[in-house]
DNA sequence: AAACTATAATTTGTCAGACAACTAATAAAC
DNA sequence: GTTTATTAGTTGTCTGACAAATTATAGTTT
């Protein structure tokens, strides 16, 4: 639980800049570091992480203050959220359909994207995502059967794996995504009701636990339009 | 410029990792902090923001470690880095073909883009990066003429706008980029040598100096499978 | 000899305190 | 009223220390 500071810390900061308007200055980080419970330099190691993602900019004798992006946070590649939040926070409404929870064992793909022996066994959840009564993503998600049982998910389940490993307790750190475009395969575009071959924005992610190992392999299909993802990049000092 | 340790810290470290094998540990932070001339606390915040990026992983007990596998053209996009800074580090080759330097106006898509007034003097740089002899990616980038004469580029250009004002000096702090993906269009396809309606990998960025100040705006058509573009996030808590 | 166990050494995680460098507001001097 | 010192506040960096986790080592037992 609130065993990793670092961690407990990066979330309450990221909750706190993202609550804080844009151009206001934080707490000094003595105070800010009191208030949240660490050390000033467990503070500061949290907030080097932010900085790098161009959330916070810091001057020194000024203070450290939020930069105008608080759309970053809201629909930003940075953070990891689940598509149904960042629907609603667009402003559409979400359904699911064609779900469908599947108990297989590991070939040489899925074993390579998860990092497992072959034939493990594992557990996959296909469903397609509606914004307005119109399909809008495609989403396909493997875990290992330890991590997700095909029998865990409730019957209201909404869509978001991510979001019931999380309201389940599960200890979830980062992802890696693939960032990529494809053609729709036939088996994408018949449920998202497009023609094959039609442009998808696809994502492939692991997603990690604190101790590394990958609990979940997701790959995303997205009709252009519906979402706009974007990422603050810091522009590289030339090495 | 040097009296910053942390900026030299940042680049040194980002060499050392570079040139260390996958998998292979670093030294410990008390050796590595004195090998670079800085202290634990200013070494763990640089590597924090490398551990963030998914470069290095780091376990309590045993040690830092650098995480591999940079195959292919594979690039975090945490980072803004042109393809040929890119390409330069994992030893490809590339060069630029059907480059055009123009002065033009701003028109409307273009004053939005650029945060400037209608009809001001702009330069638009379009040009094709091949890799391995085939073409690759379509840039065209869209800077104020202020910022960029259409006769300020050196004849030797290698095809990155960004490398030549970082090169000239220009403090440039970040970018914004938008991810989509796009079905080809006649202009887009013809120089690239595919059909029209083929589907591309779209970043649409827009770059900034200190002042806030968009100094280009840059549309990037990547043919997918010759660049992986990834990007680790972290997962959100909800709010 | 092999396997298990307790111990020690090494490494990262976190903390506390201190001082320097820089900024911005305030008071003093002209 | 303008300029110059002064002062308080903030970030940047350093030193040292201890805790927690891992790994190597020596010892013991089987």
């Amino acid at each position: 639980m609130a065993n990793f500071p670092f961690q407990r810390l990066q979330t309450d900061l990221a909750a706190l800049i993202e609550k804080t308007p844009a151009g206001q200055r934080l707490l000094s980080e003595p105070k800010l570091a009191q208030k949240l419970g660490v050390s000033r330099a467990t503070l500061r190691e949290a907030m080097r992480t932010f900085e790098a993602q161009g959330l916070i900019r810091r001057r020194q004798g000024s203070g450290t203050f939020v930069v105008g992006a608080v759309q970053a946070l809201d629909s930003g590649l940075e953070v990891l959220e689940s598509l149904e939040t960042l629907a609603q926070r667009i402003g559409l409404e979400v359904s699911v359909s064609n779900l469908s929870v599947d108990s297989i064992v590991a070939d040489e793909s899925a074993a390579a994207a998860l990092d497992i022996p072959l034939g493990a066994a594992l557990t996959r959840v296909r469903r397609v995502i509606h914004a307005e009564n119109r399909p809008v993503a495609y989403l396909e998600d493997t875990l290992p059967a330890s991590a997700l049982g095909a029998n865990d998910l409730p019957k209201d389940f909404h869509g978001s794996v991510l979001d019931f490993l999380l309201s389940r307790g599960d200890l979830l750190t980062s992802s890696r995504t693939n960032v990529s475009a494809i053609a729709a395969s036939s088996d994408v575009a018949k449920p998202l009701q497009i023609q094959r071959g039609d442009v998808l924005l696809h994502f492939s992610a692991q997603l990690f636990n604190p101790e590394g190992k990958i609990v979940d392999h997701s790959l995303s299909y997205f009709i252009p339009g519906y979402f706009r993802f974007h990422i603050v990049r810091r522009v590289g000092n030339g090495g």
